[in-house]
DNA sequence: TTTTTTGTTAAGATTTTGTTAAGATTTATT
DNA sequence: AATAAATCTTAACAAAATCTTAACAAAAAA
């Protein structure tokens, strides 16, 4: 079940907004501010925000250059083309105006929650890598990784199917870097496999000989 | 330089659009009914399309279900809810309608151009080469490449119709060189037209008699 | 025909990867 | 501050994949 930030500060367009959220399934956090948003953002998992620009403390602008990788529907009553064009360039996915029509809301989010990198790429079949906690869900099992394993699976579920080069690994793992230890690295490979092969046959993580990793199609 | 073709029969609107764009320096396809726009699709990677609905011969939907994995940002003159989102749920990315504001178009274009991958194709007939997975398809078959193999197809796929030299290929395959090894080279050769033989009767890869190889036409 | 270049094959050499365990380092706890 | 726990790095070796070499056959040019 997918979870939708609302930001909006005017109640009545909040609780029309929220209960046409509820009927569609989906869980709601609901934000009477800016300052709220970003925190309610920082203790939870949220999928898609619905965010309206005018509002009391931090204004809608800032909240999105703020915010990356969730992606963000602006609805508000400002019409310009000038508001829409600054909002969309400067981070939200998509600008909806006052009044908007119920279903047209609707698809939209559908279409940011069907193409959002979160959800679509930080799982992958029986993989869900819970970005909060450093937890790799295997099925129903979950895994405690270490930072350093977090960060290579994280890179490697956001470029599925995709090869991820050893070089590109060991900046992850090492600041100091120069000749980063790619013998280190062999290692954390070889751990993150033997943690996930606790819990399923399948092996995820293939090796491109001479390049990098990838997860396995 | 990303690559936007523009599916729209009205030739005044059409060349409209085509001005936009190439102001703001992207590289443009143009089609002017539903068929022509899929032909375009097969010979040539696109990193947005540009779509109208009402189309000569296929129409605007049917060319959104044919399509995955490449943004649709739907230009339309209808401006129903109902249309708006039937498109945005059977695969459409975003609805503008006509008459369109011209910054507004270019800001939802950077919209879809921001998130979208880079999945850089070399194909040609049956061959495609996943640059970003290293992996060579023939037909719907997937076949490993390894490290130099892979360079040398690529090589040659980046160069249809040229041929590519002996000497260029040593520089490609090993970097120490002066007097590279043709002999090795040859074996490179003879393994990949191996693999690709598995799936195909075709000989994609020719030699050209003292010089080189290339791909076949 | 003779010479040069290309194609194929298989064996051996080389490079890269996988695994393990011990020692070093960092982080947390008392 | 000292100790314990967790994590990371190093090193060594085994296993796997890839590359090169060499020999010979086939094809093309001279």
């Amino acid at each position: 079940m997918k979870k939708i930030l609302i930001v909006e500060d005017d109640a009545s367009i909040h609780s029309i907004i929220e209960e046409i959220l509820k009927q569609e399934n989906y869980a709601i956090l609901n934000a009477y501010s800016g300052t709220e948003a970003l925190m309610l953002l920082e203790k939870n998992q949220v999928d898609l925000i619905l965010l309206d620009l005018m509002l009391p403390g931090l204004n809608g602008e800032e909240i999105i250059k703020k915010i990356n990788h969730i992606p963000i529907i602006v609805i508000s009553a400002k019409i310009a083309t000038e508001d829409k064009v600054n909002c969309l360039l400067i981070g939200a996915n998509d600008y909806i105006t006052k009044p908007f029509d119920k279903n047209e809301l609707l698809a939209r989010i559908k279409v940011q929650l069907r193409d959002s990198k979160i959800n679509l790429e930080l799982t992958y079949k029986n993989l869900k890598l819970l970005t909060n906690s450093h937890i790799l869900m295997v099925g129903d099992h979950r895994i405690n990784l270490t930072k350093t394993e977090y960060a290579i699976m994280k890179q490697l579920l956001l470029n599925i199917n995709q090869v991820v080069t050893k070089t590109k690994l060991l900046e992850l793992i090492s600041l100091d870097t120069d000749d980063g230890n790619e013998e280190s690295l062999r290692v954390h490979i070889s751990n993150l496999r033997n943690k996930i092969r606790q819990y399923t046959n399948d092996d995820y993580i293939e090796s491109v000989w001479g390049v990098g990793f990838k997860i396995k199609e």
